[in-house]
DNA sequence: ATGCATGAGAA
DNA sequence: TCTCATGCATA
């Protein structure tokens, strides 16, 4: 009953640890897009650098529960390193010192959002066919509405949702 | 901060 | 084909 192998997973953990986070990386004057390319300095086996997004989303609790677990221990390592640093500077005097195509996204209009999140209210995973039959309707690409649908899918698992219900 | 997209791996 | 972790582009 009492699980081995996850020992911090309680969700209310996390949410406490990424708030905690947050908090000390921004006292450390830290971007989260500095954390993200400054976890590939750590050299940790497996792990390298991540985007600013990333960053924010564990900020946010808006990755999956196991996507956060799993990040936990690395920016947790990351800020006692950069903690431990800081508190070097403190000790000493320190001295005065001193990036071709673009991708593209699609952009769905209010209107065919609301109607694809209509959709999904009733059937989250639609047929490749069904698929194919709302697209047509809201004109749009059926590989955009088949993304859109996974999207969504993916919201849901995460710790915390972002916007609609 | 978040929307739409990619790619590796599972099923 | 889907899930899952992740990121570019953008609001």
């Amino acid at each position: 009953m009492p699980c081995l192998g996850d020992v911090e997973s309680d969700p209310r953990e996390l949410e406490a640890f990424a708030e905690r986070f947050k908090q000390r990386r921004i006292k450390l004057g830290v971007t989260q897009a500095d954390v993200g390319s400054a976890l590939a300095n750590l050299k940790i086996p497996g792990v390298g650098s991540l985007s600013q997004s990333t960053i924010c989303r564990f900020e946010s609790l808006t990755l999956s529960h196991n996507n956060m677990i799993a990040l936990k221990p690395v920016l947790q390592a990351w800020l006692e390193e950069a903690e431990a640093a800081q508190r070097e500077r403190l000790a000493k005097p320190e001295p005065p010192c001193c990036g071709d195509r673009r991708r593209k996204r699609t952009s769905i209009a209010a209107p065919e959002k609301r109607s694809l999140e209509a959709y999904f209210a009733l059937q989250p995973r639609p047929s490749s066919e069904k698929i194919a039959a709302i697209a047509e309707k809201l004109d749009l690409k059926k590989n955009v509405v088949r993304v859109w649908f996974c999207n969504q899918r993916q919201k849901q698992k995460r710790m915390k949702y972002s916007a609609v219900h």
